[in-house]
RNA sequence: GGCGGCGUAGCCAAGUGGUAAGGCAGAGGUCUGCAAAACCUUUAUUCAUCGGUUCGAUUCCGAUCGCCGCCUCCA
């Protein structure tokens, strides 16, 4: 029985699809101009894992992620570098889909871009205003927070204590507006140069919010089962969709909201400042691989803030590197016919255990700590030739089921030798008939400093790329 | 000022009202020409501190200290 801590409730429940064996699920992507840092990485990959596991329970997906590329920062940076906004986002969509493949996720279903979608935001605004959720000022359009009661229902916010410590950081005065809290639909040009877009509301471009209420609802129907995004969005971003969303329709807009919890340096906030700040490329020029770095923002529970730390990372590679040998080892290993019924009592238990700790809000370390557990023992088994062929395909096919949802075994082809590298190690085995260790060893070490490391074992030489 | 989260071995970290998963690092051993890998053994009488509730608390409650987040269009 699959688990979710549901935001809205604040506690975990049972996930109910609307539909039959079917969820729609809409992810609140990485705005455009913050693009590329660790957190923006273990939030994808926690949605990833969202989406993977989803599919493991059998349900069909529907996974729609936004792409962010208008809105006030993205506009101002693009006039700054003198390009369209197209021009502009195009560089970080590229390099979004790279590093998403890099890291193993898999790209959603559906992907809408809010520049995409103007008439759709635009008609949404227009139910807004006829229903008395919104209303135009000084050429702007607000959502009239006081119209929709339950506003603060997902983030539980204190409006009236908020005010006395925070009133110091909410411009009261620089739009005209029945109340601070309301926020921007539609905002007027700033500018004459500033990039806008005609419509029935007039020019203008969106406010940030209106664009996940519209394509959400587009796609994936007005009242959906998941959605899901960084924690920082519960407040105002979530909170405003919700009150766009069900003023506009008056139904329920999402069943159950998942927050991602954000990722610290070293115990403290990532900030430029701090001199803490990483991007998923700097610590791959720095020679970390993007399976340890997918390894560990998955080692800890979406639900938790996560440490990184450089020897955390250095952990995860060795602990990654220690399961795909353990792979590449079990699919080697001469067997003997038959099942032996310790190792497969074993295999159930872990496809049991790993199961239960997903159930449980998607507890990856418990995940983890089954596949680590389940390798122990069937190592175990190998070091004395207890494995036999039915045990072999059975772990096999447990292998690649809890890859299907967290993807850190690798590729299932290893590359072919070269025949050059063939012929050195042919060389050095012969060396080593003629117990010419010194010749063996020199071989061994060329192949190491060329990435290739051998091991010698019972039925002949292993190797592997560093 | 309002609201919320966290503090577990050298490091990362899961977890629970009934006596501490897992990973990395370390130590000893097996295997090996030597390595590597793997295996075996070992590493927290204890879960920030102090009180309270309980037969029993790391787990619940209160206080204290420390860290983090939201209340600013940052995931």
């Amino acid at each position: 029985m699959l688990r979710f801590r549901n935001t809205l409730s604040g506690k975990v429940e049972e996930f109910r699809p609307m539909r039959e064996g079917e969820v729609r699920f809409y992810y609140c992507g990485p705005t455009v101009w913050a693009y590329g840092h660790l957190g923006n990485f273990r939030s994808a990959i926690a949605a990833d894992i969202v989406r993977r596991y989803l599919k493991f329970k059998g349900f069909k997906v529907t996974h729609v992620m936004n792409i962010t590329d208008v809105e006030d920062r993205i506009i101002a940076k693009s006039q700054e570098a003198g390009l369209s906004i197209d021009d502009y986002t195009a560089q970080y969509i590229e390099a979004l889909w790279e590093d998403f493949d890099a890291l193993g996720c898999e790209r959603p279903e559906i992907v809408p871009r809010a520049t995409r979608h103007i008439p759709e935001m635009v008609s949404l605004i227009e139910r807004l205003l006829e229903s008395g959720h919104a209303y135009e000022s000084d050429g702007s359009i607000y959502y009239r927070i006081a119209s929709f009661p339950e506003y603060g229902k997902l983030s539980k916010i204190n409006f009236a204590g908020n005010i006395a410590g925070a009133s110091d950081r909410v411009d009261t005065d620089r739009y005209e507006k029945e109340d601070a809290r309301d926020f921007a639909l539609w905002k007027e040009p700033a500018s004459a140069t500033e990039p806008a877009w005609d419509s029935s509301l007039g020019r203008g471009r969106p406010g940030w919010h209106i664009e996940c209420s519209a394509m959400s609802m587009k796609y994936l129907g007005e009242t959906f089962d998941i959605h899901a995004g960084g924690i920082d969005l519960v407040f105002p971003h979530h909170e405003n969709e919700i009150a766009q969303s069900e003023g506009a329709t008056g139904k329920e807009f999402v069943h159950y909201w998942i927050h991602f919890e954000h990722l610290k340096v070293e115990g403290e906030t990532m900030s430029k400042s701090k001199g803490n700040y990483y991007t998923f490329r700097d610590v791959a020029a720095m020679g970390y691989s993007a399976g340890a770095v997918r390894y560990f923002l998955l080692s800890v529970p979406y639900n938790k803030q996560i440490n990184f730390t450089f020897d955390a990372l250095a952990g995860a590679e060795k602990t990654l590197a220690g399961l795909r040998d353990f792979k590449a080892r079990l699919g080697e290993a001469k067997t003997t016919a038959g099942m032996n019924e310790a190792l497969h009592e074993a295999t159930l238990g872990a496809a049991r255990e790993f199961e239960e700790g997903m159930d449980d809000d998607l507890n990856t370390s418990v995940a983890l700590a089954v596949i680590h557990n389940l390798t122990r023992i069937v190592n175990t088994a190998l070091a004395r030739k207890k494995l036999q062929e039915d045990n072999k395909l059975e772990l096999s096919e447990l292998l690649k089921r809890f890859d299907s949802v967290l993807n850190i075994f690798g590729d299932e082809q290893r590359e072919m030798l070269d025949s050059e590298i063939q012929n050195l190690i042919d060389e050095r085995q012969e060396a080593r008939r003629r117990r010419d260790f010194a010749r063996g060893d020199e071989i061994r070490d060329g192949l190491a400093g060329r990435g290739i490391i051998l091991e010698d074992t019972k039925d002949g030489v292993r190797w592997k790329r560093k």
